[in-house]
DNA sequence: TTTCTAAGTTGTAATCATTACAAGTTAATT
DNA sequence: AATTAACTTGTAATGATTACAACTTAGAAA
């Protein structure tokens, strides 16, 4: 189950980070848009509520956010950056077609890794590419 | 076993991309430094045996190395993009502490994934990290 | 509620990686 | 050796991210 803005707001409360305005809007962005947005969808989204706001309050938010543990970067792509805010352990679909990023289950105890005896693994990140089934049909 | 310098330039002879000069210096490097480099340390370490090299040329050649499936892009950072001449599937560990970033064996048909039936995979990528067993004794 | 101030926000400028482009050079075919 | 499309180079343009100083505010204390 996804972790509700109210819910948020209390871990970012209880971690003595200030609950600014702008900060929440952030939050509650990420918490209601599940697309994997980039700094610059943020920013041209919440502007029109939020005229005054400022791409590096976003840039700094999301890096505090990120340092709480509330948002996770995704990297699948090399020029471009985007934002989680779900935060549990799943996998990356990116479909090269229509772009878009697809979540998906998987069991990380499942992987089979020869070569990482006494390595501390402390993050997992699996990213695939390919054609969503959308995309497939309309060939 | 890997493929060696020979091969590579026979591969590139076969899909009619020029021999230049450059492009052999570039493939000759990555199929030497298994170090998943920057196209900096590539410019730097290269620029000594050829002075007039310019980074604009690395980033062609790897370019052209990419889409002949000759070199693969490691995204593991948001702040750097690395290249790779290992082009089987592997995963990829990076050590927080010193940086370094290893390869490990992967089964990926051992990955149990929900919710990617239809989809068709074309590409996959698995980026850990953490703390190698070195920089762990070191504490 | 008012006061206080450390922390947050903003706009602008600086930085850094990557790409665009035009002029000179070269691989490889003839 | 001549030819030319492709390649390389240096410089300039672009775009994302970071640095910074002045202004503002969240939240604690009085
Ligand atoms: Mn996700
Ligand atoms: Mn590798
Ligand atoms: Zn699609
Ligand atoms: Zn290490």
């Amino acid at each position: 189950m996804e972790k509700t803005f109210e819910k948020l707001k209390n871990e970012l409360k209880n971690k003595n980070i200030r609950l600014s305005h702008q900060r929440l809007k952030v939050l509650e962005y990420m918490s209601t848009h599940k697309t994997h947005p980039t700094v610059d969808m943020i920013y041209n989204d919440l502007q029109k509520e939020v005229p005054t706001l400022s791409k590096t309050t976003i840039y700094n938010t999301l890096d505090t956010l990120k340092n709480a543990g509330l948002v996770k970067v995704v990297t699948i792509e090399d020029n471009e950056v985007r934002y989680d805010s779900r935060t549990h352990e799943h996998g990356h679909f990116k479909c090269v077609s229509c772009e878009e990023i697809f979540d998906f289950d998987i069991k990380f105890d499942s992987f089979a890794t020869k070569g990482l005896d006494n390595f501390k693994i402390n993050n997992k990140d699996v990213y695939f590419k390919g054609i969503c089934p959308d995309c497939s049909t309309k060939q």
